[in-house]
Formats: C-alpha cells, structure tokens, sequence
RNA sequence: GUGGCUGUAGCUCAGUUGGUUUAGAGCGUCCCCCUGUGGAGGGGAAGGUCGCGAGUUCAAGCCUCGUCAGCCACCCCA
C-alpha cells in the first residue's frame, strides 16, 4: 500500500455508501416536512464575494474561508445561508411574492478548529420567512422545526423560547454571559462579567432580573401557537437565559434540544434589521438554522434511520457466460416492473462468491438461472435470510415486489 | 486562534527501560477443502519503508524538533 495517498483537509469529510445513505434518508426527511408546511427551496451560489459576509459579521472574519480568484477578486465560501438568503430576497424584491418562505439546504464553510460534530464543511438546513412581522411567523417556524423532530420520529424534543425584546436594557456582553448559564453557571456567568468589566453588584443585579422574568405577549402568542399545534406542553418552554450571541437578533430567539442528548439541535431567531443592513431596505425576517450533523448524530443515538445497507431488492446471479444474455433479459424485465434490480456484473465469477456479495451486500433476494431453468422458462428465487428458494416464472416474481 | 492527548496492516489494537537482521494478533480480504448455492468450520496466501520530514545515537516504532491529521478543553458558533 503506498502511504502517498493524499489525505482529506482538516475539518472535510468524506461519507462512503452507507453513511450517504443515512444523510440522504435525513436530507430527504426534513425536505418532505418543510415541503408540507409550504416553504419553497433556494439555492445560492457556494462562492459569494467577501463584502457580502465581512460587512455583517464584524470581529470573526478569521473564520471565514476567503481567498483571490483568477480575477484577483475576494471572495469567500458560503458561511451561512441567511446572510446570502437576505442579499437574495433584497436583489429579487420585486419578482418574490411577500411572504416569503423558504428552505435552504447547502453546506456552508467555516475555518474553525475541528472537534466532533464541528467540521469546516457541513450541512446546515435552514428555514425563514420574509416580510412579516406578526409573531406568527416565528410561531409557525419554531412549530415547523419541532414537527421536524416529531416527525423524525424523536421521543421527545424541546423548544426554548426567549424575546430578545426583554434584554433590550442589557449590555451586550452581559448577554452573552447569561446565554451560557446552563454550562458554566450562575457563578461562572458573574465572573464572565466580570472579566468584561462589569461590576460585580451590576452583574448580580443583571442576572437576577433575567432570571426572574416573566413572559411577554410575543412568547404567549407562541406559546399558545405551539399548544394548538398539538405539541405536549413539555416540548416547549420559556426560559430567558436564552440569548445566544448573534448581534442582529432582534426580537423572538429559540433553541430545539433533544432530552437526553447535549447542546442544541436547532437555533433561531428574528432578524429584522439584516435584510436593511445588505439593501438598505427594511423587510422583517424570522427562522432557523438546523444542524443537519448534530440532527443526524442524534436521529441514531435514537435508533430513528431505517438500516438498508443498499438499495437493490434482487441480484440477479450469471450462472456462467452462457447464461448472460437470460439473466440481462431477466433485469430488464424485473427493473421494467419496478423492481430494483443489481445484476452481477462479471460473468466469469463462480455462484458462490455472487451469492457471497448478495449476503454482504445484504440484498435480500437473489436469482439464480442455468440450464434448468432455462429449459422449464423460469427463474429460482433464493431468500437470503431464509435459504429458502423456489422455481417461479419471471412474472411471479415481479408479483412478490409490487 | 490558545492549551493538552493521540497517529503501528483495510478495521481494532499489541509492541516491555531505544538493541537479534524476516514489526505481531484478532477481525476483514483473496485462494483451497466444496466443479449449481452465501453465512459455520479447517488449511493457506497477500497486505506495513511503524502519518510525513529532519535530528540525537554504534542502534529509533519507541527519544527531540518540525509538519500533517484526529480527539478533548477553551475561544467562537450570523
């Protein structure tokens, strides 16, 4: 073996068949949902040029991927999909019907240090609609992310709801403390605050007023949405230490965890002023972004993916070359009527070791045909799991799949 | 970006305080026992310049430095 071979770049991945599968068992999951609930999908390019992203962002422009191109112009990857998905909804103003609702599943690129379920290239499923600003539109997407979840199929999942409207009278850095409450602590965020200046009487008197709020009409408005979405009243909560640290939140902001499992599955909030930012404009904005990994990483913690190592249904076995030409009439004729069909590709292959990929492939049914068959015009059909095979016609087959 | 741990066959790993020239095991792969039948069993084979590159040494998988990659914590997460 040479020791030449090139290895993947720090943070990228590759997914051979059987964990692409799972990702496209998931992918097409949360498309069906998002299709049920009327959004529409878009796609932006993978390339935009850096203004585009430096101009919102501000301090980690480190993490951006940003190069020259030939035309020594800056570009840089897709860092996130609102943030092109505003420049989207400003550019093409006139020809989008208002509201505007959308889903969006691309990777997006992030120079970030790797760890476990944190790549440089990874898939991030997003959902928002523009141009209203009733908190409807966030009650419909916090319930569209949670019916995700239930429809995955997910024991329990819940929502964490805050309104960044009642932290309006903290200072930034005071937010961003009180966000990582659950991990560090109430000590933990003092000294956070601390660190940033803030005396440590304002600070007490900062998380206190936090802690003892109480919802406001927005949060009711959603959480009374939730309820007659059908949701039990345990997947969903307000907790004010909900924050996270995104500068443009502007008003409802929510998390998705699943019980059990560590760190969110999904963030969101509103954003109301990010279109105006890029346009100069002002259209209201309110979703999500789900983290596809995470979601997959906990979708099998959960045992919730169908196990299907590939995807034929039959192998249709050449018992030697003499028998090609019947066992590719046969394929044809099976994957004619639907049936999915893998034919052995190499005919000078013994019986036993095409029987042998079937069983590693875990391909439930075989066909067998040689000269017995071939003289009573019919094929054997072998159940891999339970060695059990019997002589049939081609059409009777066919019968047993549809 | 900061700090720490790790890197030996396709996979999971062993390899004693640096020391016999042919670096081992299990699983997997391939061949044979089995010339119309996979999973079990028996026999055999292939597969590694010990992540890569320098250095120290009479001698390095083992020590030092660099580099690449993975993991953990921090930072950050639009």
């Amino acid at each position: 073996m040479s020791n030449t071979i090139p290895q993947t770049l720090k943070g990228f991945r590759d997914f051979l068949p059987e964990q692409a599968r799972k990702r496209q068992w998931l992918r097409d999951k949360i498309i069906e949902v998002f299709e049920l609930w009327g959004f529409d999908p878009l796609e932006t390019p993978t390339l935009e040029p850096l203004e585009l992203f430096a101009g919102q962002i501000g301090e980690d422009e480190k993490l951006f991927f940003k190069f020259k191109d030939s035309g020594d112009r800056d570009v840089a990857l897709r860092y996130d999909q609102t943030v092109p998905t505003c420049r989207v909804v400003a550019q093409y103003y006139q020809q989008l019907t208002m509201p505007f609702k959308r889903y969006q599943i691309q990777p997006a690129f992030r120079a970030e240090k790797p760890q476990k379920g944190r790549y440089r290239e990874f898939v991030q499923c997003d959902a928002d609609i523009f141009g209203v600003d009733s908190p409807l539109a966030d009650a419909e997407v916090i319930a569209l992310g949670l019916d995700i979840y239930r429809r995955l199929g997910f024991p329990k999942a819940k929502v964490l709801i805050n309104d960044r409207q009642l932290l309006k009278d903290l200072p930034y850095e005071a937010i961003v403390a009180i966000d990582k409450l659950k991990k560090i602590g109430k000590d933990g965020v003092i000294e956070e605050m601390k660190a940033k200046g803030i005396e440590e009487k304002t600070a007490r008197g900062y998380l206190d007023t936090v802690l003892t709020l109480k919802p406001n009409e927005t949060i009711q408005i959603i959480l009374n949405y939730l309820k007659n979405q059908g949701f039990e009243s345990d997947w969903y909560e307000f907790d004010p230490t909900i924050a996270r640290s995104f500068s443009y939140s502007s008003g409802p902001i929510w998390e998705i965890e699943i019980p059990g499992l560590t760190g969110s599955v999904l963030g969101g909030e509103r954003f109301d002023n990010l279109v105006e930012k890029i346009a100069g404009f002002r259209v209201a904005g309110t979703g999500f972004g789900l983290g596809f990994d995470r979601t997959l990483e906990a979708a099998e913690a959960f045992n919730l993916i169908p196990l299907s190592a590939t995807s034929a249904q039959v192998l249709v076995t050449i018992y030697s070359p003499e028998y090609v030409s019947e066992s590719v009439e046969t394929t044809l004729f099976l994957r004619k009527n639907g049936v999915r069909t893998e034919i052995y590709p190499d005919d000078t292959e013994k019986l036993a070791k095409q029987l042998k990929y079937a069983s590693k492939k875990e391909i439930p049914y075989v066909i067998i045909l040689g000269s017995d068959e071939k003289a009573q015009n019919v094929v054997q059909l072998k159940n891999m799991k339970t060695s059990e095979q019997k002589k049939m016609t081609i059409e009777q087959v066919v019968k047993l799949f549809v």
